[in-house]
RNA sequence: GGCCCCAUGGUCUAGCGGUUAGGACGACGCCCUCUCACGGCGUAAUCUCGGGUUCGAUUCCCGAUGGGGUCACCA
């Protein structure tokens, strides 16, 4: 039971994927997954996977499911984790509340953490002026200096409170990451982050740390989007005595402007790459290309050989941009070489298998007279992107803008994505409620909608047809088809007051 | 805006003081061909800028610029 090994030994190589259970299996999470996987394989170490489902509100058990499975599917599989498993349990945060609030307790004790009482409102109060004065925006320190009886007795009273990470005011802060050598940073410019929340769970920040070096991870390698934190973690492991981790910060991938890949700009969701028909293996070799080389004029490889390979002095520190057609390219390179059987099996686990098509008969048996019938009333179930050019000209429903059109195609994307139930009666629900609050009629919405997410006219009923496709497939086609509109002209004589001279178009 | 990170064609990358700056995707052209795809051949396209260091900088150093990340009781 002594977490405190001696640091004599160098440790085995052990690291982790900590994914949080907050929504669809993220591309991101395999991305890292798989350059932890490599290192790990490649030192003869292990990988675990660990969920940080600290969220309370957003957490959910089926966003946790979905990840494991994504992360199968592409086959990346952990040593030990929450299904399986492991000396180092239990592997979802939410189990280990106890061991946080034990933590949270000798820091408190050690003065290198400190409660407060401060409110939301008073917060964003101090966050605005700070803001306002263009300086440093953090906690400003009000309860740091409170008495650790004054402190007991509001607690005593009832009053909620959070648990702050007392950082030290002065002097710098020095770490070393693999890929960029020493990093520092002032320590006035880091904030007292919070540690643990009202609701008496951790935050990541506490829980990731405890947990990293209670399950004796050696090796932090995760996205570059928490280097500017890393001086927190550094505090933390110092406060409680533990030898540092190494860390390993990855670029990150982003979208085709640079930004940080997103599902605003990119089909995000691992289940969307699955259903748009991407072979897994050739979808793990492209994210291995992101930011790693596996050698001057070599890019195909197999996960084996990435393991063989792998060495992070390889690793280029730009920010990837993930490239769709590049990736449909590197498929297209698999797929071909695949024998005939083989290809055959791969349709069957995808939509071909009996599930899957057992899922759609009860769309069409009634719309058949035929066998037949089945495959183009179906078509669009079994395509990935679409082709709107048939369709194109009812894609503009008359006396609408295509700027309205496509805000609108859009908007209800956003709203679908928020929405938890993505049921037939659930999205039907909101949708007329989309509809009436936006202006649109429901007849004109749900043929746009229809449109866009099949580019036919007469398809089976919209809401079973959108479950069929799945969130990710629908939301992806929403936004092609409100591309496809964007592109139109505004129709000349419309609404506009005064006439312009009509141009002749096409 | 403060702090931090980064910088080779449109994109992914090779390069680790001296190269005609290599490969891939994409684009274009030609060939193959009943169509398409595949395949083959070829073309256009890159070292962000300015200072150093050096006999010599894409490469090392500094600065500028540009891009990104982060500044939540989310991770």
């Amino acid at each position: 039971m002594n977490p405190r090994m001696s640091a004599a030994a160098p440790r085995p190589v052990k690291v982790r994927i900590a994914p949080s259970p907050t929504g669809d299996p993220h591309v991101g999470t395999a991305y890292i997954a798989l350059f932890n996987f490599a290192f790990a394989k490649k030192n003869a170490g292990k990988f675990i996977l660990r969920i940080e489902d600290t969220d309370r509100t957003r957490s959910t058990p089926e966003s946790e499911a979905a990840i494991l499975r994504a992360l199968r599917w592409v086959g990346l599989q952990w040593d030990e984790g929450p299904d399986i498993g492991g000396p180092s349990g239990p592997y979802r945060q939410s189990e280990r509340a106890e061991i946080y609030q034990t933590h949270v307790k000798t820091l408190l004790a050690a003065g290198a953490a400190y409660r407060c009482f401060c409110s939301a409102e008073r917060l964003e109060a101090v966050r605005h002026e700070q803001r306002r004065q263009g300086l440093f925006v953090g906690y400003d320190g009000l309860c740091r200096g409170l008495p650790a009886a004054e402190a007991d007795a509001r607690v005593a009273a009832g009053a909620p409170f959070v648990v702050r990470l007392a950082m030290p005011r002065t002097g710098e802060i020095v770490f070393v990451d693999r890929l960029r050598g020493e990093v520092k940073f002032e320590s006035a410019q880091m904030d007292d982050q919070i540690l643990m929340k009202t609701d008496g769970f951790p935050t990541y920040h506490l829980a990731n740390v405890v947990d990293d070096h209670l399950m004796g991870i050696t090796h932090v390698i995760r996205a570059e989007e928490w280097l500017s934190s890393t001086p927190k973690h550094v505090v933390l492991y110092q406060a409680f005595g533990w030898d540092l981790p190494e860390w390993v910060h990855m670029p990150l991938l982003r979208n085709a402007d640079k930004s940080k890949i997103s599902k605003r700009k990119n089909p995000v969701s691992l289940d969307y790459y699955r259903d748009a028909g991407f072979l897994p293996e050739a979808l793990l070799n492209y994210l291995g290309t992101m930011g790693w080389s596996i050698a001057g004029d070599r890019e195909k490889f197999t996960l084996a050989e990435m393991v063989e390979a792998f060495s992070f002095d390889r690793v280029s520190l730009g920010g990837p941009v993930f490239d769709l057609v590049k990736l449909s390219a590197m498929n297209a390179d698999y797929l071909r070489a695949l024998d005939d059987a083989e290809v055959v099996r791969r349709l069957r686990s995808w939509r071909f298998s009996d599930e899957g098509l057992a899922a759609l008969v009860p769309l069409v048996r009634e719309r058949i007279q035929r066998l037949d019938e089945f495959v183009p009333l179906t078509e669009f179930f079994f395509s990935g992107d679409l082709d709107y050019a048939a369709v194109s000209k009812d894609l503009l429903p008359k006396g609408r803008a295509p700027k309205e059109v496509s805000d609108g195609l859009l908007a209800f994307g956003e709203a679908i994505d928020l929405h938890r139930d993505f049921s037939a009666p659930g999205l039907e629900a909101l949708a007329r409620d989309f509809a009436e609050k936006n202006g649109w009629q429901t007849k004109e919405l749900f043929m746009l909608l229809r449109l866009a997410t099949t580019a036919r006219k007469a398809t089976p009923p919209l809401f079973e047809t959108l479950v069929g496709l799945g969130r990710e497939m629908t939301r992806r086609r929403l936004r092609l088809a409100a591309e496809e509109v964007k592109r139109m002209p505004a129709p000349a004589a419309v609404s506009t007051a005064p006439a312009a001279p009509a141009k002749p178009k096409a």
